[in-house]
DNA sequence: GTGAAAGCGCTAACAT
DNA sequence: ATGTTAGCGCTTTCAC
């Protein structure tokens, strides 16, 4: 084949310009740059980035001397291509805009990046069709890893999950049978727990404000079946609102319900703003709270001890909760030893003054 | 070279039992697992995902046949290494946990989503520093845009943004001078207007509760001035919360406030949650608001109306904001035209019951 | 309309 | 301790 090194040649002169036209058009310096200013191998380059432990002193010195006179840039899609790590997790969350969720995610991603990891973010707006789409467009990104908050998947979703072969773990829930790994606490121990506490305080009458959010609806039926395993007969006042807790809600609910006659008693509600949006309205009224209007909230927030009155309500971890699975997530891809598959980090019901 | 076949045909040996490891390992199907299925060359399924009218219509059903069979699942790292189009924009945000940040986040989340394209997150903690790390990390990740909420950024970021030469958008300030494109609102019209709004009302006495966020502060200043402007003497009392808006911090500050002898006015607060806390410690003093004690908020969050009394603040679009970022982005990077550089979306007083 | 070939920028054996 | 080599899985000219 004599023409051979020549058609190469050609190609080559071809890849050159059109590198030259990229690096005018922003898309910046290479590995290999770096090399050629260090009068190094590109592969030894990599190695002072990625393992410096294996480079010489003076050779690493004059690699990083020219990382910063070149200004590089490592460039992660191609590292993630060759090395298949991507140093990447997912994080599914029902709303970005759901603080307490959102603690979660924080905690998980100040975590990861400790390690170097970054964070892709998707939002299943609390549907499983949208999480199964979800999920698989953020698995073409091959994250090494992905977080989920929740449970309740799409057997597609599952399907998927279980296919891409990567450490999961699912928080804010529990279940023996977690898809790989759950960081979590039980939505019907805390049901049943928040009935008998306030069945145990004396209340025989009550209400329940719920957000139409998986796990809040699980906290409420448990709610209501401890409820009439203590005796308490005929159907439970309750209302239901859109998921994703606001204030605005649980005042208007209960403004709602008081108007349909319910005339007070203890009600539980699915969050802490819902909870605070009772208390207004319960002020609004001038009800006495919580001789008039008992109220517990879920989810101790940080405001929960500055309402007036200060409520009672659940406390979950839900910081731990992140910082557990990013932990868990991060040995597994180290091989480390993740721990137990199924971590239930409970809950307490903290008592101020409003129940 | 009688050896270079022999040679090569080993490591191709090689790499095919790699290969088989992968798969098994779940590393998954290849484009050219799909082509060799549907019995047409790699480069055709790949024109069949990415520009489906340039294929025969038998050919992508059988290709379409292919992918769905063998549960294919394209990877993105490559395909944006190959391209040069990462098809993620980068976030980054002051914090993940702050809920009027994160509502324009998600609105700009769900518009890139139905064009392809995913969030790469990053959270900068209110610091530039850490504003600077952030970034540089995340651009490892090639993203094809960025955007940032806030405009004041350390000199090593803007550099290293620039040197991106990727569009980056700046939300929720404003300035004649963005890096690329800035979309959002003066603080210190907000400042101004809050004084003017309150001073026409007849309040003569004022307060200020501020958290120690760069806008917020802008805010605050731009208040100061205007009163001084307006003839109000004396040193205004002040009290400052740390960053991320939080009701608990609204309330201690007005009750250390009150307590070192703050007789009443009008008090203007950097978020409506620090508000919301102001107005419950005047509650639980007793106070008549607005009589005794005037509060007036920002950002019109939607609990804004239900508080008791309901709460005045100023109204920014935050949901637009996130939206109109989105837009600007993906028309820069389809070479469309991103419309004006500077945009600002003005605010507009909410007058209620607390001013 | 489809295929062949050449890379994208990096990592990881392997050899020295 | 460093260099050589062969990919990672895709996209994109260029030919046909």
């Amino acid at each position: 084949m004599p023409d051979m090194p020549y058609r190469k040649k050609d190609a080559r002169a071809r890849t050159a310009r059109r590198r030259a036209a990229r690096r005018q058009a922003g898309h910046g310096v290479t590995l290999e740059n770096v090399a050629e200013r260090a009068g190094v191998a590109p592969a030894t380059v990599s190695r002072a980035i990625n393992h410096p432990e294996k480079v010489a002193r003076d050779t690493l010195e004059r690699i990083n001397r020219a990382i910063e006179q070149t200004g590089y840039l490592p460039n992660l899609l191609a590292g993630g291509l060759a090395s298949s790590r991507s140093r990447l997790f997912a994080a599914i969350m029902p709303s970005i805009a759901n603080l307490v969720y959102a603690e979660t995610i924080q905690s998980f991603t100040r975590r990861i990046r400790e390690n170097g990891y970054q964070v892709l973010l998707g939002e299943s707006g609390y549907s499983q069709e949208e999480e199964e789409a979800v999920v698989a467009a953020v698995l073409g990104r091959r994250p090494d890893g992905i977080i989920l908050i929740g449970i309740n998947h799409s057997l597609g979703c599952r399907r998927t999950l279980l296919a891409a072969k990567i450490p999961v773990v699912e928080v804010w829930d529990i279940t023996p049978t977690p898809l790989d790994m759950v960081i979590g606490y039980s939505h019907e121990a805390v049901g049943r727990a928040v009935a008998a506490y306030l069945h145990g305080k004396g209340y025989r009458r009550f209400g329940l404000v719920v957000a139409g959010d998986a796990r809040a609806i699980k906290r409420g039926q448990a709610f209501e079946e401890e409820l009439s395993r203590l005796g308490i007969a005929g159907e439970l006042p309750k209302a239901v609102t859109p998921p994703g807790s606001s204030l605005q809600y649980g005042r208007r609910r209960m403004a709602e319900m008081l108007d349909a006659g319910f005339t007070g008693g203890a009600v539980f509600c699915s969050s802490d703003r819902l909870a605070h949006g009772v208390l207004i309205e319960a002020q609004a009224r001038g009800l006495k709270v919580p001789e008039e209007l008992a109220v517990i909230g879920f989810g101790d927030q940080d405001f929960a001890p500055f309402t007036y009155p200060a409520l009672t309500t659940v406390r979950i971890d839900r910081v731990r909760m992140g910082l557990l699975a990013a932990e868990a997530l991060l040995a597994r891809v180290n091989d480390e030893d993740p721990g137990e598959a199924v971590v239930d980090l409970g809950f307490s019901i903290v008592e101020r003054e409003t129940a």
